[in-house]
DNA sequence: CGCGGCTTTGATGTTCATCAAGTAAAGTGG
DNA sequence: CCACTTTACTTGATGAACATCAAAGCCGCG
């Protein structure tokens, strides 16, 4: 057991300090023993819509998209990198999950046996508050994200998912997005060609520069604005 | 102590049997000694956005709406319903709530001390566990609710938000609505005029009929069409 | 090379918000 | 309890915002 737990590297995962700092050495033993780390690569599934949850998921490199199916059309709910819970949605509300999740760049997740991690839970209530407040926080993000863009009109929200991806994700104006002008339009419900007709209007108007998938915001504080009054 | 836990009857709570019974007769007893229950007439505030939170409170009786305030427009997250918990949402991610709560029927709250239901949580994991999935559970419905609402056309949005009050709060197809037009449109994203104006077409059409506040629906299938294909 | 998916632009029509104007209902103060 | 004010409700006319349809170029991949 503690050879497992020397190999496995868990006691110095950075999750550790982040998360599992309320879990005893020898609780996290038991949670390694049981884990396994899997390499998706670009545009891989990860999770189907349906599948029994069996995992207790994080993702520890790249990043994910969680979507679900809606009519003849993908709705997008959220993006999760580095360290987020990529499975935490549904966990203790359901036996299934009722979203999907794919790679958008080469992804590393952590999956953890889920029924010892629910085990550890009820005997660590240190731990289950962690788990709150974490699910806590993402949900409520999600939530506030998707009242925001329903408000907007479409400027607004080409606005606020350039905004998204210069300042949470990439924290640079200047990226490569890693989504298709499709997945764009499935994450603020519009219609393809619109979300390519408004980020051209963008371009004319000098608020970007657009080669492809590389986009560079030249005026934020005007985009700030489109998204704000829009 | 004693004496407290006796007069203020929270053993036999219903709420216990639902959800305080993973909690221990002497932790119960401290709540107790903290709590304090409201009543809310029709239309008075309950929680103002941007409040500390102070208490974990929860739906005896009566009908609330959960709404936040955006720009010049309230948007309406969810209802809550008796045995609801109306606090839940932001209590372990946040110390302020950011959203509202206003009765829309005469209801009856019981507030609990917010630091003693934390620290109970955090020696009582089973608790804690039962307040995560309640949580999750709250979570899920917000998230499905409002990516449903925001893929279909206004007549679906209207179908659904009357199947909604027909089936799940009412659970009879005649019913008098707790809301007002301009806060259908405030819950579904669409103009006041709008609503009105579908509800004179379903009128026309035969679907409903329409008294004022009073509803009853008489075609319930081809309602359901409408929200399923609308 | 050719096929399918992604991207782009334009033309067209539908859906929806906005504006306007009026009626009904509900609350307010004398 | 009535006049007054405000808020809720309703309908129509108009224009703007947006989806849909169509056509063509582009790119990656078998």
């Amino acid at each position: 057991m503690n050879q497992d737990f020397k190999t496995c590297k868990c006691k110095d995962c950075e999750l550790k300090e982040l998360f599992f700092e309320n879990v005893r050495d020898n609780e996290l033993a038991n949670i390694c023993k049981l884990k396994q780390e899997n390499t998706y690569f670009k545009g891989e599934d990860i999770i189907n819509e349906g599948e029994e949850i069996k995992y207790f998921m994080y993702l520890k490199e790249g990043l994910v998209k969680l979507y679900r199916n809606a009519g003849n059309r993908d709705q997008i709910i959220t993006f999760a990198g580095p360290l987020d819970f990529v499975s935490i949605l549904s966990v203790f509300s359901d036996s299934n999950f009722n979203y999907s999740v794919t790679a958008l760049e080469d992804s590393v997740v952590c999956c953890l046996d889920i029924n010892t991690v629910k085990q550890i839970a009820s005997q660590n209530s240190n731990f289950a508050m962690g788990l709150l407040k974490k699910m806590s926080t993402l949900s409520d993000n999600i939530i506030k994200t998707v009242l925001d863009i329903r408000r907007k009109n479409l400027r607004g929200r080409i606005a606020y998912v350039l905004i998204y991806f210069a300042d949470e994700v990439y924290k640079k104006p200047s990226f490569d997005l890693p989504v298709s002008r499709k997945e764009i339009a499935e994450m603020i419900e519009m219609t393809t060609e619109n979300v390519i007709r408004i980020l051209s209007e963008f371009r004319k108007d000098g608020i970007l520069k657009i080669f492809g998938k590389t986009i560079e915001v030249i005026e934020m504080e005007r985009l700030k604005r489109i998204c704000n009054f829009g």
